[in-house]
RNA sequence: GGGGGCGUAGCUCAGUUGGUUAGAGUGUCGGCCUGUCACGCCGAAGGUCGCGGGUUCGAGCCCCGUCGCUCCCGCCA
């Protein structure tokens, strides 16, 4: 007999009922029946209930046994009789009857409780990780984070993908994020980086004439978290292409992630991967006041600053202002505890408030009630009805702001928050979306100057010899020029951002200096793969959707650190290996590093 | 860097207007219990109220500072 076991603590059935067998796992629970002891076996694979009395041999060694112990069980399987079966467990027809004992481990008093589904601080979760992960909740979303892994692998491959492994030990890129850096041994005073993705290569990957690359790639950004952004380190599945237009790389990623979801999302409405509607970034600005829209939310909003400009329209405050209404539909007899609720939220964030009205029915005629309804009347308060497609019982939220950005941010927040308190948003569906036509430039209005408003390595939507002829004083035309950039949305979040590469080195040199960097700048920073451009590059392009979040959404959480087996704490920490953590004298001297610590006011 | 929330027994939490010896559940330990599957019953141990300072006759509670976790803003080409 194996020293350990014969079946899993999920394989024993019916069947196996007058076979002597082994199990070894972890005490899930005890119950101690003083002349009778039940003990529940877990381990990777499922729970097996064990049952020992006095007269055994092993009863002394087992009435030792505590929760998160570790033994080895051997004994008979016997049927339980009818009435003591348990359906919810796969092996609820039988039990052990424990003959030998030994215990290969021993716990002490737990800091945390694996049996249960209590939730528990995240200090306590992280620095004892490894007790966590033996949950229910964490075991399974981390098994299906493998499953889905496997899937992309097997889908990417059979769309004719090859997987290539790219530096892990790199060159600080100048643009983005902060990198993080490792310091050399060899040459004093220089350093490695670490990638935030595998960007350049993947595109000299494409010059050096391989097509259709992926890799399941680690990124490091060394930024602050969100619940939906990891501190320091997450996974992409990137991806890149050569001879591609935008439509090819679509139609390449778009079924590898709806056959995902698919495949994963427990039976959830998945928009068809040839139905991804392509929604412009200056029309989802608009419309949802976000580049990333959740398309489950019904509600669009509707420009209406032309009606609050009419001059028979005497509300001041909304005058020479981008107003923006979000339809509330059925809002209507909400209390007024609801509006005065949004309208505080709204001051929370910065906002003079949330203007409304209210629409109803006197009469088989339309009318405004609230504080603002008697400043539109008329024709004015149908046509803004009209445009917003509300009716009498709905309401409408104003967002206005002198700057068209805040009052469509506003509106796009207000849009989100009105759709869950009127509980409009089904959380049965995964809607996808492509966002496209994002602008290659904005206004930077602190430093009063042109810069790249995405990825820089974008191609712009232009004629090249007009573009290359565009003089910086025209900043119109430069903020009016889009990129062919694309991100892909499901359900509010962002999974995917990718473009068609801008592989003309001509154009790059061009594009950076309307950025404002000097040709000579742009020649030394992107050295090799501006260098690469001039030796035959092919068109190409990609796209990088991001694995955590994918995880995310199909383990139905709002935190990536559910789906990441040994995550960081917010404040970029890992609690159970105690990093960051500082280096010796010796490792510093190696380095040619000293250390200045900032100092205390 | 900024704003909000939280920090009390091993764990999860309660703790009134500042007032006697800081409570409950769970876990641990001891006793009882032969069919439980959140087993049950009885008993016990277990506390730097995150840390430091202040106000007060008296602070878990009020004030100031600080640390940690978290959510958000900044940041994330």
């Amino acid at each position: 007999m194996h020293a350990y076991r014969t079946h899993t603590c999920g394989a024993l059935r019916k069947s196996d009922v007058g076979t002597t067998v082994r199990l070894s796992g972890w005490v899930n629970r005890r119950r101690d029946h003083g002349g009778l002891i039940f003990l529940d076996l877990r381990d990777h694979y499922g729970i097996t209930q064990c049952v020992i009395e006095p007269d055994a041999a092993a009863f002394a060694l087992v009435d030792t046994a505590r929760s998160e112990w570790v033994l080895t069980l051997t004994g008979k399987v016997v049927a339980r009789s009818a009435e003591t079966i348990n359906k919810d467990l796969a092996t609820g027809e039988v039990e052990l009857r424990i003959e030998q004992a030994a215990v290969q481990g021993q716990a002490q008093e737990l800091p945390l409780p694996v049996f249960g589904d209590h939730t528990y601080p995240e200090e306590t979760r992280l620095t004892y990780r490894f007790l966590d992960l033996r949950r229910e909740r964490l075991h399974k979303n981390i098994m299906l984070r493998a499953g889905i892994i496997t899937s992309l692998r097997r889908r990417m491959i059979e769309q004719g993908f090859t997987e290539f492994q790219t530096p892990i030990l790199t060159a600080s890129s100048p643009e983005g994020a902060r990198d993080f850096l490792v310091p050399s041994r060899r040459y004093p005073g220089q350093f490695y980086a670490l990638p935030q993705a595998p960007q350049q290569f993947k595109q000299l990957i494409m010059v050096a004439g391989f097509d259709r690359y992926f890799q399941i790639a680690p990124c490091f950004r060394d930024e602050d978290g969100r619940a939906d952004r990891s501190p320091g380190e997450f996974y992409q599945l990137d991806l890149e292409m050569s001879f591609v237009t935008q439509d090819d790389v679509f139609a390449a990623v778009a079924p590898v992630l709806a056959g995902v979801f698919e495949e994963f999302g427990g039976g959830k409405a998945v928009t068809p991967h040839d139905k991804f509607p392509r929604i412009p970034f200056a029309e989802a600005m608009l419309k949802y006041g976000t580049d990333k829209p959740d398309l489950r939310n019904p509600i669009e909003i509707v420009d209406v600053s032309e009606i609050f400009g009419r001059a028979e329209v005497e509300f001041k405050a909304f005058k020479a202002k981008t107003v923006r209404a979000i339809p509330a539909p059925g809002a209507g007899p909400q209390p007024r505890s609801f509006f005065d609720k949004l309208n505080e939220w709204a001051r929370g964030e910065g906002a003079a408030g949330l203007g409304y009205i209210q629409f109803e029915d006197e009469g088989g005629a339309l009318v405004g009630k609230g504080p603002i309804a008697k400043f539109i009347t008329g024709a004015a308060l149908t046509d803004m009805a009209k445009a917003a497609g509300v009716k009498a019982g709905d309401a409408l939220f104003f967002s206005a702001d002198a700057k068209p950005d805040r009052a469509a941010n506003l509106a796009g927040m207000a849009r989100t928050r009105i759709g869950r308190e009127l509980n409009l948003i089904p959380d049965t569906e995964f809607k996808f979306c492509w966002i496209v036509d994002f602008p290659m430039y904005e206004w930077n209005e602190d430093d009063k100057k042109i810069d790249f408003s995405h990825n820089p390595f974008s191609m712009p939507q232009f004629d090249r010899e007009k573009f290359l002829g565009l003089d910086p004083a025209d900043k119109d035309t430069i903020l009016g020029i889009k990129a062919y950039q694309y991100d892909i949305v499901c359900n509010g979040y962002e999974l995917s951002s990718g473009a068609i590469r801008n592989h003309d080195p001509d154009v790059m040199l061009k594009a950076f200096e309307i950025a404002g960097y000097a040709r000579d700048e742009t020649e030394e920073k992107f050295k090799g793969m501006i260098n690469a451009f001039r030796h035959g590059a092919p068109p190409h392009g990609g796209t990088a959707p991001g694995i955590d979040r994918i995880v995310m959404l199909l383990a139905g959480e709002e935190n990536l650190r559910e789906v990441t087996m040994f995550p960081m704490t917010q404040s970029a920490q890992d609690l159970l290996m105690n990093a960051p953590s500082p280096a010796n004298a010796k490792q510093l001297k190696e380095l040619h590093l000293r250390v200045v610590y900032p100092e205390k006011s």
